[in-house]
DNA sequence: GGGGTCTATGTATACGCTTGCAGTCACTCG
DNA sequence: CGAGTGACTGCAAGCGTATACATAGACCCC
């Protein structure tokens, strides 16, 4: 039925080992053969078969991509930039979402779908406390990490502490004393981005002297929504921010929001930073700081792929990455009035 | 090295055929059998060898998802709810992006990365037009189309020309004569629910006998950059529209904010009506017509997996789902005023 | 009690490629 | 001119599973 390497073969007049190196590009095939393999090959509309191929080879020519999320903004945008370096490498990406667990569904282990059917992984922003983190780590397999850090493991990131204390030391330097914070949930099940992000926040805090009331640091769940929310409990306290830090873009969008509802004005009656750039953010003003997200999935994927081309002996030093944020000045903070 | 099939046989004290029937759950296994199987190869941290089982039974157990983008809204909501299903099917799901040409990149076409690598394929709103199409539908395997319409394949979507009916009717209900169309762009590269979006603007347009000004229908290439580009295109005419339908609510984001800027107050001086509901949109306070986006992606994923439990006699009647979509009234709609 | 039926299991081949090894042939070099 | 070298190519043994077919009992019924 499907036309297979021997019928190629017999087409060409050669072995079945000189038309899998022919259209593998292996060395040692006259290059006359070769096109003439190749040639032929594209006329009967011949592709190698992947199952017959892995098996043979031990190789899968797959990467697995581990998310909590699929759809949100950040974890999207990570998974394009991924992809296109993989689709450029010819390796085919699977997808894989654990965050069902964050809906209350059961969640299904992903490590025996990992185990003998890609040949690297990609984790995105999985919490180190994550109960799928240590068996997937224990693949020994090539494997990269974003967002996150794990002893020997290659990981791509940018300085979370850094970029809290860039956002902090805008919202002080502005003269605000009584800083807010709006941070994703609480410690136990935190994203090692917030664990960070709550660091750089805190240095500042202390290296400047500011009051650290814990009234006014709530919890936004990455949401709009959340951080709306978080924003309404900060505004209906006797004594508010006069400025705040969200962790992400989104919650900071709800702060807005919320302000606005509050009738106050960003940027004049309350100050109001986030961190990502989210494409929404120039449209809503927001001032921010923002990190390159695609280009952390595009620089795991060509770690993946560095390691794969040193397979078996991909256990070099573990390479840590560290993209560059910015500081983006808008319309959301302002100098403290009064 | 890997522990094999054999392995587990040996431990087990039966054949493989057995250990292989028994472990997928084939009939004509005494339950005891299977059980201690089961356990067998639990203790020996077995897994079946895909390579090795696809290549034996012709069965790869993966779906391909094929794009052109990942990382928007209605593509990524998409993407995570046909991966909800098949994960819970217990099949990979591969993303392959088609959209670089987009950004002008070189094309790679998908077909070769498709003809032996999967067992059905999922194509999110490829333009009927696009060259990559046939040959993915030649392939001759089950496959499923979101936001499309191609002959002889199953197809999930909303009624685009219903969707845009309503929308229309409710800027037409509330006086407005001079109604703008913000559409994505020119009619050689559209996806499906552009001409179908259009065709129920003009039914509207044609049936209320409302003017159809050519000077009132611009392109936003289904961005929120775009929508306001456009939108400011509207504005700056002699004789601007009252109202305005965009084909998608990033347009009427742009839309809105192109509005303000031109100091018109949205729902008061100017109607501006979407289509998605967008997470922002309910934010933006924007008028919409909701589609049931990630329910999209589950529908055409169950189809996909109907007709793999048909294989190979999964030509059935091409089923066409069709699903609900609803008016959202918000603020950024309103009667005409003067 | 013998033929038929059904269940549980084993045997052995096929799946389509990769790759170590061996072989051929044209050259080169001392 | 013979041995050595290097570039090509072929041979054949796997890779690890699925499954058609054969087999062995157990059981049933007339």
């Amino acid at each position: 039925m499907a036309i297979t390497i021997r019928d190629v073969a017999e087409a060409a007049g050669v072995s079945t080992a000189t038309v899998s190196r022919a259209l593998r590009g292996l060395p040692n095939v006259d290059e006359q053969t070769r096109e003439r393999v190749k040639s032929i090959a594209l006329d009967m509309d011949y592709v190698i078969s992947p199952s017959a191929s892995r098996l043979a080879s031990g190789r899968t020519g797959s990467m697995a991509v581990i998310t909590p999320y699929i759809s949100r903004w950040f974890f999207s945008e990570v998974i394009a930039g991924a992809e296109s370096v993989l689709q450029k490498a010819g390796i085919d990406l699977l997808l894989i979402n654990v965050g069902d667990y964050q809906n209350g569904h059961a969640r299904i282990p992903p490590t025996p779908r990992l185990k003998r059917r890609v040949d690297g992984i990609l984790i995105v922003a999985l919490p180190p406390q994550d109960p799928d983190l240590e068996p997937i780590l224990k693949l020994d397999m090539p494997s990269a990490m974003i967002g996150g850090i794990a002893p020997g493991v290659d990981c791509v990131a940018i300085n979370d502490a850094q970029v809290a204390r860039t956002a902090t030391e805008h919202l002080a330097d502005l003269g605000h004393v009584r800083i807010g914070l709006i941070a994703g949930g609480p410690a136990e099940a935190r994203f090692t981005a917030e664990s960070e992000r709550e660091r750089g926040f805190r240095a500042v805090m202390n290296e400047r002297g500011l009051t650290q009331d814990p009234m006014l640091e709530v919890f936004g769940r990455f949401t709009i929504d959340g951080g709306e929310k978080a924003m309404d409990a900060l505004l209906n306290q006797p004594n508010p921010p006069t400025a705040v830090f969200a962790m992400s873009d989104e919650m900071a969008f709800g702060a807005l929001r919320s302000a606005t509802s509050h009738g106050l004005v960003p940027g004049r009656d309350i100050s109001i930073i986030g961190i990502d750039n989210h494409p929404m953010s120039d449209y809503l003003n927001l001032s921010t700081v923002a990190q390159p997200v695609s280009e952390l999935g595009i620089r795991a994927a060509e770690r993946l792929l560095a390691q794969m081309a040193m397979t078996p002996n991909f256990h070099a030093d573990a390479v840590v990455t560290e993209l560059p944020t910015r500081l983006i000045v808008r319309g959301s903070t302002g100098k403290i009035n009064s």
